[in-house]
DNA sequence: TTCGTCAGTGACGAATCGTCACACATTAAA
DNA sequence: TTTAATGTGTGACGATTCGTCACTGACGAA
């Protein structure tokens, strides 16, 4: 009479992430807003009813999509803040380590994008929304480690009425709202042709951690060229993986 | 045999205009994400086949809506532009403006949003595209004007290997990541409650202004009062009309 | 009056969504 | 072994939505 339990853990979660692959790849290919249930179910060895099982509508699907994204950046953002350094160049790295992210996966960053849209969050499952917050936790303990790093070696002072998280966030938003405005394959802007994302956003986070009064505790020549060595130790593979996409980051425009 | 004209210009632009107040209402109501076009026509004293000799399809549609919300935009900026005080106060009083935007017209706001999207500027006519470009550069006028006083009264230095219109797109930026992250009605982010968007903008535009060595001209004892005073002089109907909403600028958290 | 052109219509096919009644598999008890 | 109970998997189905297109009617010119 015992209700029987015929699937682990592991099968399930497996099947999950090829349902994900899967989707990713046609968003990859059609474009997100093509995305259909349909043509995911064809992708698969299952039957719609099996994927509906997993994810309760195309939103919740999505959200999973986009929590596997941010899988992937929070490693990313961990490896920038283990690396070596002072706090304020390795600050600098993680903004850039998004920028890799954002090049590098064009359509996962657009799924978290359009993750954040109510719409799309309020009709996914709970399960998956709890995982989403559980993550983007964890997507900030780098950056607080980082700030906190700052702050333990005196190069940084918290700014009048601020806050260790709104630090955080500072440097969030900025990175955020530089990557996002000019790391869209359309030129939106018109005259936005003269900006380069990775020139813009080496900038922008400087102008920031200026006014922050944070300091570099080593006094470098160039603060590029010590970018520019620190990602390629750090994410060779990842570099080269762009180039391969024909989209190099250039550093040169701004020596 | 001359093939008669029988509509004129100007009812033709009044009706585009019928259909995208009435495409908003419903956005406002259920969602971007359920807007139909059977539903805009059913609002609408007009066929299928009359909207869609305006609107080649939904994304144009969209994209058409995020043009009239760019041009609400442009009015403020002009507004907060033409206004009285330093260039870095009005600078700071024009990210509010579009602070008091995000707040008052949400819908709007994401429309723009979703324009950004390739998916979207893909879909849409030629036109429509066009006119998102002129507006857009009409945008940055105010921005770009307001950059150019505080270099011609010598409060603001072009910090080194920037030009005018990277600073313009700093700011820009930096409104945008700050508004866009911490407007949305659903708390995304955990832990997130406890900041707050007026505040965050307002440190974070100072950060950057403080980081770019702009200089307020008017020593001002509290620049947050002489934020708020210009607020309630220039935006005082807009201000009234978020209250309504039962939503508050309030800058009580952080004198 | 007759014809040509164009604004306007809404029924239609295609595509997509999510559901549900059913089929199959596995285990426990008889 | 048989039977019952429950978990798992299927894909046909109705409901929506999209954009089109053959048709109607109004108006002016010949």
């Amino acid at each position: 009479m015992t209700p029987p339990k015929l699937l682990d853990e592991a099968a399930l979660k497996e099947r999950e992430l090829l349902i994900i692959n899967s989707a990713v790849l046609l968003i990859q290919k059609n474009g997100i807003e093509n995305l259909t249930m349909d043509k995911v179910v064809a992708q698969v060895p299952f039957s719609k009813g099996t994927v509906y099982k997993h994810f309760i509508g195309k939103e919740d699907l999505l959200l999973a999509i986009s929590n596997y994204s941010i899988k992937v950046l929070g490693d990313l953002f961990y490896r920038a803040y283990q690396f070596k350094g002072c706090a304020r160049s390795r600050m600098l790295l993680l903004n850039f380590s998004y920028l890799i992210y954002a090049m590098l996966y064009p359509a996962l960053f657009q799924c978290v994008l359009c993750a954040k849209s109510p719409n799309v969050a309020g009709k996914s499952s709970e399960k998956h929304i709890n995982e989403s917050e559980k993550l983007e936790v964890k997507l900030m303990t780098s950056i607080h480690g980082i700030v906190e790093d700052g702050l333990n070696d005196n190069s940084l002072s918290l700014p009048l009425n601020m806050d260790i998280q709104q630090i955080c966030f500072s440097n969030w938003s900025t990175a955020f709202g530089a990557i996002s405005l000019l790391s869209g394959e359309v030129d939106q802007c018109s005259g936005r042709t003269s900006l380069i994302v990775e020139r813009e956003l080496f900038n922008l986070s400087n102008l920031l951690y200026d006014g922050m009064g944070w300091q570099p505790l080593t006094k470098d020549s160039n603060p590029c060229l010590e970018l520019k060595s620190a990602l390629d130790e750090l994410f060779p593979e990842e570099l080269a993986k762009i180039k391969a996409k024909g989209r190099e980051l250039n550093f040169d425009s701004f020596s």
